[in-house]
DNA sequence: GAAATTTTTACCTTTCTAGATAAAAAGACT
DNA sequence: AGTCTTTTTATCTAGAAAGGTAAAAATTTC
């Protein structure tokens, strides 16, 4: 169920999408209907328990006319900030 | 089977990710073993023939220390280019 | 405070991601 | 040519995304 980590990237996702459709003045119902993905699922996505297919992303993204990235990004309107800031948390392994 | 729009997105997606794991000198074992993403898999989505998930992209661009967004964006290397050119190809429902 | 709208949660089913493993194909090196 | 490395493809399995529907909370509106 979403290592943590991972869980907390989902999360921030889910709140900039959020923020974007209540831009848009869309509701989830609306937004089901223009992305392809339901009501209940978007919820889920936009509370950050769930987890999305790449596809998926791009199609709301679409339906919320802004770029994948913008979604992914701190910020949802131009501000690119933090170059190569890697936001923090993870740790994997490492080079060698 | 992916829809087409789509695949052209995973695609794209995916040729981005092969250039930035080649920039890093990564062969897919090793990008493997540091997003925890197997080679097998690794392959298939960089040739667009799989869909995958935000958690799984999140874990493969922290391995190849490159931001989720880079990915998604055209240029694996900091430059920001068309802040808003929505890319084109997509074409939902209109609003109303 | 009741009614309507919006969001959240739950249950069920289908589909697909994703790992493991192995084997085949492709490339690189001597 | 033959070997080693890297990539691709195939098969199998588990688990999770995602849709539908419906019902329950939460918000908003009158």
């Amino acid at each position: 169920m979403i290592p943590d980590p991972e869980h907390e990237q989902l999360a921030a996702f889910g709140s900039r999408l959020r923020k974007a459709r209540e831009t848009r003045g869309l509701n989830l119902h609306e937004l089901a209907r223009l992305s392809g993905t339901s009501a209940p699922a978007l919820s889920l996505i936009e509370n950050g328990k769930r987890d999305l297919r790449l596809s998926s992303l791009c199609r709301i993204a679409a339906a919320l006319r802004v770029s994948p990235g913008d979604l992914l990004e701190e910020s949802s309107h131009g501000n690119n900030s933090h170059p190569q800031a890697r936001s923090g948390g993870y740790d994997l392994a490492e080079y060698r």
